[in-house]
DNA sequence: TGGGTCTACTGCGTA
DNA sequence: AGTAGACCCA
C-alpha cells in the first residue's frame, strides 16, 4: 500500500502538479530550489516557503469563512465542528486533514478519518491525494466497518480467529438464526428470528456480550433472547463469521482486551476525525475513544455533525454523542457553521422552521447570502398515481426548458415501497431514471448463491454459504443427506464444511460420515472435489472474476441457468456476468487483491455507493432514492414526495416523541438537498398493502410557514368535496367531518383510520417545551397505549385490506372467464403469434401468467388478464 | 428419498 | 413477491 519512497523533489513535483490541476487560480509556482522539504515530513521538518511563493498551507485556507478557517486551523484539544447541511463540512474536513499535514503537524501516516460511507471515503481520498499528491495514500479514509475490518483482519491471531473470516449480511444472519431458533427449540412463533436478530443488533451497538446479557435478565422473553444470542454467537464463531455489527463490538473487545495492540494503534493514529458524529452508536464511540486514548498523550480527536441531521436511532445511533460531547472532552473547543453555501433563503426558511419543532435542541439557524429564490413549489395529489404524474409533468417542463438536465433532479421518498408508482410513470414517460437502494444486487438470488460459492472457497468453514449451495444447483442431495453431515458435524464439534470434507474418507480420524446413500456420498464427494481444485487455484493467486467462472461452469450452475425455459433466468445469467465484471474491476483496480479481499469489497458496499459519481454525467438520469441514502448529496431540484402523515411521518413513529424527532431530522435532511428548486408533494389517498388509505397532509407541511410555498394545488378532489359541506376544514379541526372516510371516491374501505391527526392529538401549533428526556412515566404508558391502539388499527386496516384483495382476486378471477381455468398442455389462441401450448401458469388471480409455447419456437411468459388470448373453437 | 407443484402466509421502515 | 410447508408422485 506504502508508495516507493520519493525524493523530496519528485514529491513536490507531483504536489504542485496536482495543486494546480485541484486550483483555480493559477499560483506562481515555487521555484525547485526553494522547495519546503520536509524531512519524511516529520514534525518539525516544515519550513516555510521563501517569500513570494506560494505557501501551501495557507492556500488551505483561502476563501473559506473565519469559522472554517478556525476549524481547518484548530490545534490542541479536540474539536466539534458542528456543521449545519451544506456549510461546507466536507471541504473543512479535508482541508483540516491537509493543513495537518501541510505544517508538519501530523505526517499522513498517522491520519484516520472516519467517514460514513465508502463513496465519501473513495471522495475524500482523491481529494486529498489532489491537495497532498500521492502521500495521501498513507493515510486511513473509510467507513467505521472497513477500518475496523482492517484492524480484525491484522490482528485476528489476538482474536483466535482465522483471517479469513466471514462477513455475514442480513439474509445470511436470518438464515442462521433460523437454524439457531430450529435447534435450539426455540418457538418462532414466540419470537420470529427477524425479531431476535433486531434485538441483538441493539444489543451488540451497546456493546452488551451474550454472557453481560445472561445476568441481567428482566423476564421470560429475554431468556429467550438469550438463548438465541448465545446459540447465535457460537454458530458464528465456529463458521469464522462476523455479522455487520460484531464488526465494531468485536474491534473494541480486541483492543479493551488487549493493551499492547491498543497502544499500537493509539500511537499511529495521532489524529483522529470522524465525519458525521451524530450518527455514531455507543460502540462506536467507546472505540473512538479507546483509539483517541487519554491524558498527555491523547491523539488529536475532531468530530463534525449536525443533531439536526441524526436519522439513524434506529441502527443504534444516539444523538447524545454529539451533545455531551464537551461533557465527554471537556478541553474541547466547539465551532458553529452556520452559513450554507447550498441553498435559497426561502428553502433554508422553510427547513428551519420544520426542525425548529423539535424539542431539546441547541439553536442553529442556517443562513445564505444567496438571496431568497423561489417559492418552494407545493401540490396536493388525490392518488399517488397523480402525484406521479404531477412529477413527470415537471419533469418534463424543466428538461424541455433547457433549465435542467435530468440528472440535476432528485426524487425522494420516505419507504423504498413508494418508488414504485413513481417508476411507473416514469417508465411510461421514456424518462431516464436510476433508482438507488430497494431490491440490491447483492440481495438478488443468482448473486447470494455465486457469492456463497465464494466464500466457501474463502472460508471453508463458512456454514451457512456451505448449506445454501449444498443442493445448488440440484445435485440429489436432500434433507436427508444434508442432516446427516450436519449431525456429522456436530457430534465431533466442527464445521458443516470440515464434516464434508470426511465423507466417504474412512481414513479421518472420525471415520466417514454415516446415514449417506452411496449415490449421496458420491455427489459429495464430487460436488468436494469441484471445491478444492478451485479453492487450490485461488489460493495459487487465481483472479476472483476466473474462480468464479470455473465454478459456475463446474457445478453445472450456468448450464441450468441457460437450460431453463423461466425467462427470469435469463435475467440471472446477465446478473452473473455483472458480478463477474465486477470482480474482474476490482482486481484491475487492486492487483493484490485477494478473493477475501473482493469478498470483503462486496459485504461492506452500501446504496450510497451506488450512486453515480458527480464527474460522470451528462444528461445523465434522474435520481430516485430514500431520504436516508440522500443524506449528505444535493440537487438542484429536489421533489420531497408522500408528506402524509402515515407515510412521512411514518405511520410506526407517530405515538413516540422520540421517533417523530427523528422523523422531523428526516425531514429537514430532505428539504435541505435543494439547491434552487424544492417540490414538496402529498397524495390524499395512497394504497398500501394493495389498499387505499386515505391520509391526512403531514404534520412538517404545516410547519412550514404558507408564504414560502407557491402551491399549484392545494386540495385533493376529497377535500374540495368535504369543504363545501363542512366549514370547518381548516386550522387545528381539519378532518374532524365525522362522516370522513365513507366519501363515495374512496374506492375500498379506509382501515380503521380515523379522521384527525393519527396521533391523535391536538395539532401542536407550538413546540413543545417540555424537555425530550424528561418524560413521566404516566407520558410513556399513555404513548405505549397509544402505540398498542395504533398497532391494532393497522392490523384491522391490514385485515380490511387482505378482505378487499381477496374479493377482487375473485372478481378478477371471474372475469378472466375460461382462461382461468386453463390448465398445462392447454392450447390458446394469440391474436398475433397465433396458436400455442401452455406450458407453465404462476400466480393466481388477476397475476395469473401463463408460459406459453409458440410452435417450438419461442416461449412467452403473458398475463392472463392483460394478453389478447382466446380458447379454440 | 427427493423433487415438483400448489397453496398460504407474511410482507411495507429507514442502511 | 417470494418462500415455507403440505402433498403427491417417480
Amino acid at each position: 500500500m506504502t508508495p516507493e519512497p520519493i525524493s523530496a523533489l519528485e514529491r513536490l513535483r507531483q504536489k504542485v502538479a496536482a495543486q494546480a490541476a485541484a486550483q483555480k487560480p493559477a499560483t506562481p509556482t515555487a521555484p525547485a530550489g526553494g522547495a519546503p522539504a520536509r524531512a519524511g515530513g516529520a514534525p518539525g521538518g516544515y519550513a516555510p516557503a521563501p517569500s513570494g511563493s506560494a505557501d501551501a498551507a495557507d492556500r488551505l485556507i483561502e476563501g473559506l469563512n473565519p469559522q472554517q478557517k478556525a476549524a481547518v486551523i484548530h490545534s490542541g484539544g479536540p474539536l466539534l465542528v458542528i456543521a449545519g447541511a451544506g456549510s461546507g463540512k466536507t471541504r473543512v474536513l479535508t482541508h483540516r486533514i491537509a493543513h495537518l499535514v501541510e505544517t508538519g503537524r501530523a505526517r499522513p501516516g498517522e491520519i484516520l478519518a472516519i467517514t460514513f460511507t465508502n463513496k465519501a471515503a473513495k471522495e475524500m481520498k482523491e481529494r486529498l491525494q489532489s491537495l497532498l499528491g500521492p502521500v495521501a495514500h498513507r493515510m486511513w479514509i473509510s467507513t467505521f466497518h472497513s477500518a475496523c475490518v482492517r484492524i480484525l483482519r491484522a490482528e485476528h491471531e489476538a482474536l483466535d480467529m482465522r483471517s479469513t473470516f466471514t462477513i455475514y449480511d442480513s439474509a445470511d444472519s436470518l438464515r442462521l438464526m433460523n437454524q439457531v431458533c430450529r435447534e435450539e427449540g426455540i418457538d418462532s412463533r414466540v419470537a420470529t428470528p427477524k425479531s431476535l436478530l433486531r434485538r441483538i443488533s441493539d444489543l451488540k451497538n451497546e456493546l452488551v456480550d451474550p454472557d453481560d446479557f445472561a445476568r441481567s435478565l428482566n423476564d421470560e422473553a429475554d431468556v429467550t433472547v438469550a438463548a438465541a444470542y448465545r446459540g447465535y454467537q457460537s454458530r458464528l464463531k465456529s463458521a469464522n463469521a462476523l455479522d455487520f455489527d460484531d464488526i465494531i463490538m468485536t474491534t473494541v473487545n480486541l483492543l479493551q482486551a488487549h493493551p499492547a495492540i491498543t497502544e499500537h494503534y493509539q500511537r499511529r493514529f495521532r489524529h483522529i476525525l470522524v465525519d458525521e458524529y451524530q450518527d455514531t452508536n455507543h460502540a462506536q464511540y467507546v472505540l473512538i475513544k479507546i483509539l483517541t486514548g487519554t491524558g498527555p498523550d491523547a491523539g488529536e480527536l475532531t468530530v463534525v455533525g449536525d443533531a439536526d441531521q441524526s436519522i439513524y436511532a434506529f441502527r443504534g445511533a444516539t444523538i447524545r454523542n454529539i451533545e455531551s460531547f464537551e461533557e465527554d472532552y471537556p478541553a474541547a473547543t466547539s465551532i458553529l457553521l452556520e452559513q450554507n453555501y447550498r441553498s435559497t433563503q426561502n428553502i433554508l426558511t422553510a427547513a428551519n422552521a420544520v426542525i425548529s419543532n423539535n424539542p431539546n435542541r441547541r439553536a442553529k439557524r442556517l443562513w445564505t447570502d444567496q438571496g431568497e429564490g423561489d417559492k418552494v413549489i407545493g401540490y396536493v395529489a388525490d392518488s399517488e398515481h397523480d402525484e406521479a404524474r404531477f412529477l413527470i409533468e415537471e419533469l418534463e417542463a424543466m428538461h424541455k426548458s433547457g433549465k435542467r438536465k435530468w440528472s440535476d433532479i432528485a426524487v425522494f421518498y420516505r419507504a423504498n415501497a413508494q418508488s414504485r408508482a413513481l417508476e411507473e410513470m416514469l417508465i411510461r414517460a421514456g424518462i431516464p431514471y436510476k433508482l438507488i437502494g430497494g431490491t440490491r444486487f447483492y440481495e438478488r438470488k443468482e448473486i447470494k448463491d455465486a457469492l456463497a460459492y465464494l466464500q466457501v472457497i474463502a472460508n471453508p468453514d463458512d456454514t451457512v454459504a456451505m448449506r445454501r449451495i449444498f443442493n445448488t444447483p440440484r445435485r440429489g442431495l436432500g434433507a436427508k443427506a444434508e442432516d446427516a453431515v450436519a449431525a456429522h458435524a456436530q457430534m465431533h464439534g466442527m464445521s458443516f464444511g470440515g464434516a464434508i470434507a470426511d465423507v466417504g474418507n474412512p481414513e479421518s480420524p472420525r471415520g466417514a460420515v454415516p446415514g449417506l446413500t452411496p449415490r449421496a456420498e458420491k455427489t459429495i464427494v464430487d460436488f468436494r472435489t469441484v471445491l478444492e481444485e478451485a479453492r487450490a487455484a485461488s489460493e495459487e493467486g487465481a483472479a476472483p472474476a476466473d474462480t468464479l467462472d470455473e465454478l459456475m461452469a463446474k457445478t453445472g450452475y450456468m448450464e441450468e441457468l441457460r437450460n431453463s425455459d423461466d425467462p427470469q433466468d435469463e435475467a440471472r445469467v446477465d446478473n452473473l456476468a455483472e458480478l463477474h465484471s465486477v470482480a474482474a474491476e476490482f482486481r484491475t483496480t487492486n492487483p493484490e487483491a485477494t478473493l477475501g479481499d473482493f469478498l470483503e469489497h462486496v459485504a461492506l458496499v452500501s446504496d450510497s455507493d451506488q450512486l453515480p459519481d458527480e464527474d460522470a454525467q451528462n444528461d445523465g438520469e434522474v435520481t430516485l432514492m430514500t431520504v436516508h441514502t440522500a443524506k449528505g448529496l444535493e440537487f438542484p431540484t429536489v421533489f420531497v414526495t408522500g408528506l402524509e402523515d402515515g407515510t412521512f411521518p411514518h405511520m410506526r413513529s407517530l405515538a413516540d416523541p422520540f421517533e417523530l424527532s427523528e422523523e422531523r431530522r428526516l425531514a429537514y435532511v430532505a428539504l435541505t438537498r435543494a439547491r434552487e428548486t424544492l417540490y414538496i408533494t402529498r397524495a390524499a389517498v395512497r394504497s398500501q398493502w394493495g389498499a387505499p388509505q386515505e391520509l391526512p397532509p403531514s404534520r412538517f407541511l404545516d410547519e412550514i410557514p404558507d408564504e414560502l410555498v407557491d402551491w399549484r394545488r392545494e386540495h385533493s378532489a376529497g377535500d374540495v368535496l368535504r369543504r363545501s359541506t363542512s366549514s370547518s376544514y381548516s386550522g387545528g379541526s381539519r378532518y374532524s367531518d365525522p362522516d370522513f372516510g365513507s366519501s363515495s371516491y374512496a374506492p375500498a374501505p379506509i382501515g380503521k383510520v380515523k379522521p384527525g391527526r393519527l396521533d391523535g392529538g391536538p395539532k401542536r401549533k407550538k413546540p413543545s417545551t417540555r424537555p425530550q428526556d424528561s418524560l413521566t412515566p404516566e407520558d410513556l404508558a399513555k404513548f405505549e397505549a397509544r402505540k398498542a391502539e395504533l398497532e391494532a388499527e393497522r392490523a384491522a386496516a391490514a385485515e380490511e385490506a387482505k378482505k378487499a384483495r381477496a374479493e377482487r382476486a375473485q372478481k378478477e378471477e371471474e372475469s378472466l372467464g375460461a382462461l382461468a381455468s386453463l390448465k398445462i398442455g392447454d392450447t390458446v389462441i394469440h391474436r398475433s403469434f397465433g396458436p400455442g401450448t401452455v406450458v407453465g401458469l404462476e400466480g393466481t388471480g388477476s397475476n395469473r401468467v401463463a408460459k406459453v409455447d409458440f410452435d417450438g419456437k419461442k416461449t412467452k411468459r403473458l398475463m392472463l388478464s392483460m394478453a389478447p388470448l382466446t380458447l379454440p373453437e
